[in-house]
DNA sequence: AATGAATGAGACTTCATTCAT
DNA sequence: AATGAATGAAGTCTCATTCAT
C-alpha cells in the first residue's frame, strides 16, 4: 500500500539528515552552541523547528554528531597532504591555504574547545582529538624530509608542527568572522616560521 | 548626618565598581555577552546580582565600559613598545610576551568583534579602534627602524606589521582558553615572520 | 505538507490573538499597563505567558494595538448616534446609556491618559485622538439642531458637547469598578446638563 | 547627656512624620500604590529610603494611615458647606468648586477603591466610607431645604444627592490629571442636574 | 513524516525591604 | 536618627523542547 518502500523512505531520511547537518554546521561554526538557536538551523536548512526532533534527538546531539564528522573529516583531511605535488615546502604551502570546507570543520572544533555549554560528550571527543595525537604524529615524517632537504629550519620537527599548526588554527578561528580588522597573512609569510627564510 | 562620611562611602563604591567590573572582564573574556550569565558575575564578585544594578545599569552598560577600557588599555600598552630597551627586534620579543593583563582585554575585544550579542555602543567603539587606524600607525616608525637596520625583513612596512599582529591577536585568542591541545608556539619562531631568519 | 492546512492554522491563529486580545482588554482596563501582569492575562485568557509571545511581541505592542483599536471603536460608535431614532434628545439619552463593549474601551484609553507606563507610542495614539478632534467635530451638528429646535440649553455648542462628554467619561471611568459606593445617575438627570430643564 | 529632650526628639519625629506623609500623599494620589516607588516619596520627603521605615513599617502600612487620613479629613470637610454664606444652591455652587486640598485626598480614596494592589486594611476602610453612610446623611437636610424653597428639582433627595456628588467625584479623578483632553465643566452647569434650570 | 502551536525553565531587571555603619 | 549598600522575590521575555493534528 505504501507508496514509497523502505529503501526510498532511508534515502528521504538520510537526505534530510545531511540538509539538517549542513545547515547546522554553517551555524554552529560561526556562532557556537549557546549563540545558535534552533530556529535558525531550521530556517536554513528550510524546515520546521518541529522536524530537527525527528532526526536529533536533541540541539546537544546534533552538535555533538557534527563534532564527530569534523574531527574525522579534519583527520582526513590531514593525511592528503602526502599526496599534494612538490617538495615537501610546496605541499604545505599548498595545504595551508585556508580551504572553505575544512574551514566550517575546524571553526566547529574551535567552538566546542572555546565555548560554554558544549555538551559533557563533544569535550570528551575533543579531547582525545589533540595536535599532539594526530596533527604532529601524521605530519613528523614530511617535516623531517624538509629537514634533511634543508628547505625547513633545523629543530625539533614535533615541536615545529604544533607550533606551526598552532599559528594556522588561530588565524582560522579568526579568518572564519571575515573581520576587515584582521589582515590575513600570506601564507609565505607564515611559512617563514617553519623555514626560517624571507 | 550620614554615619559613613562621603569618603568612606565613596571607597566603597569604587572598591565594588572594581570588583563587578574585574569579575566581568574574565567571564565576558572567556564566554561572550550572551554566554555570560549576570548570575555568573555575581558570584564571581561575590554579591547578589541585584546589587549589579546598583552600579551599573544594565549587563550591556556594563559590557560597553569594559570595551571602552579594554580599547583605551590596549592602546596604552601598544604605545609602550618604544620605552622598551634595545633594538627594534628586541623591542618587538620583549613586546610580543604575552601578558595576562593584556590578554583578557584583547579577548574582550575579541569577543565583541566575533559574537552575537554585542551592543551597538560596542560596536562603534570596535569599528573605530582597529589594527590598521592604531596599531599599524603606532608602530610604522618601529619597523621601518627595523627595516632600515636589516634586522627586519624588507617588503610593505605597513602590511608586515598588520600580518604579525593578526598572527599575535589570533594566538592570544586561543591562548586565553589555556588549552592544552595547542602548543604555543616561543616567540622567536613568530619573528622569523618579521625578520625572514631562523 | 502541513497536517493543519493554512486555513484551519489561521482560524487557530485567530481565535487565539482574539482570546488574548479580550483578556487583555478586560484587564488592561481595570488594572492599567503596570498593574496587569502578564501572568494574569494568559490566566484569563487560559494559556501560557510563553504563549503569548507567539502572538504579540510584547506587553506594550499588546497594549498599543488594543489603543488603537479602542480609538477606531470609540470613533465609530459616536458616529452611530445619528442612527438611532428621535429627537435629538432621544438620540443622545439612548447613547448615553453606557453599553458594556465600550466601556472596557473607554476605560484602556483612560489608562492610557492617566497612568504611568505607557509606551510612547501609545501616548502619541491617544494624544491625536481627543474629544476636540473627534467627539465634538462629530456632535456638533446634533446640538446644533437640538438647541434649534428649543431641546437644548442655549450657548456655545461645543463647549455643551464636551463639558457634557467630560461627565459622561468620568463617570464611564467610575463605572467600570462596579462599585457600590457609588451610585450612578439616571440618564434623565445627566441630561439636564445639556437641556436645562427637569 | 542627651542633647535634646524627649519632648524635643518627639517634634522631630512628628516632623518628620508628616513630611513622609504629605510626600506621599502627593505621590500615591497620583499613580496609585503600585505606580508609586518608595524612591519617589523618598525623593519627595527629601530622604533616604531606609529612613522611611523608621517611621513607617512598610509601604502598605503608610497607604492605610493616609487612608485614614483622607476619610477623615473628607468628612470633616464635607461639614463644612454648612457654614457657607448664602442659600443652599449658593452653598453648594462654592462647595463644587474643586479645592486642591480636598482633591489629593479624593484621588487617594478614589485610587484605593480602583487600584490593584490595595492592603486588605484600606479596602476596608474605605468600604466604611461610602457615599451612602457619610455623605448623604450629612448633606440631606441641606436638599430638603433646598428643595423646599424650589430651588432644588423635586425628588428623593438621598438619590439627588448621590448622584450629584457621583458625578462630582468621578471629574475630580479626572481633574486630576489635569489632562487637557477633558473640558472641565462649569459648575453652574453641573449644578443643572440638581436644580433642573439652565 | 511534518507542521506550527504550546509549554516551562531560566535569564535579565526592578524594587520593597533589611542591614551595617 | 540616618544613610545608602545589599538582598531577594517577582515580573517580562526567550527559547529548547513537546504535543496535537
Amino acid at each position: 500500500m505504501s507508496p514509497l518502500n523502505e529503501e526510498q523512505l532511508q534515502h528521504i531520511r538520510d537526505e534530510r539528515k545531511e540538509q539538517i547537518m549542513e545547515a547546522a554546521l554553517k551555524i554552529f561554526a560561526r556562532r557556537g552552541i549557546i549563540g545558535t538557536k534552533l530556529s535558525m538551523i531550521a530556517a536554513e536548512a528550510g524546515m520546521s523547528q518541529g522536524l530537527l526532533y525527528h532526526y536529533f534527538k536533541s540541539k546537544d546531539e546534533l552538535f555533538v554528531i557534527l563534532i564527530q564528522q569534523a574531527i574525522q573529516a579534519s583527520i582526513d583531511n590531514m593525511k592528503t597532504i602526502y599526496q599534494l605535488p612538490g617538495s615537501p615546502i610546496e605541499k604545505l604551502r599548498t595545504f595551508t591555504r585556508l580551504d572553505n570546507e575544512g574551514q566550517l570543520y575546524f571553526m566547529l572544533i574551535h567552538q566546542a574547545r572555546t565555548s560554554d555549554g558544549v555538551p559533557e560528550k563533544a569535550k570528551q571527543l575533543i579531547e582525545q582529538y589533540s595536535l599532539e595525537s594526530y596533527v604532529v604524529d601524521i605530519l613528523e615524517p614530511l617535516f623531517i624530509e624538509g629537514q634533511e632537504a634543508k628547505e625547513f629550519a633545523p629543530g625539533d620537527p614535533r615541536k615545529l608542527i604544533s607550533s606551526y599548526f598552532t599559528v594556522v588554527s588561530a588565524l582560522m578561528t579568526l579568518n572564519i568572522h571575515e573581520d576587515e580588522a584582521y589582515e590575513m597573512p600570506e601564507v609565505d609569510l607564515l611559512l617563514r616560521i617553519v623555514t626560517g627564510r624571507p
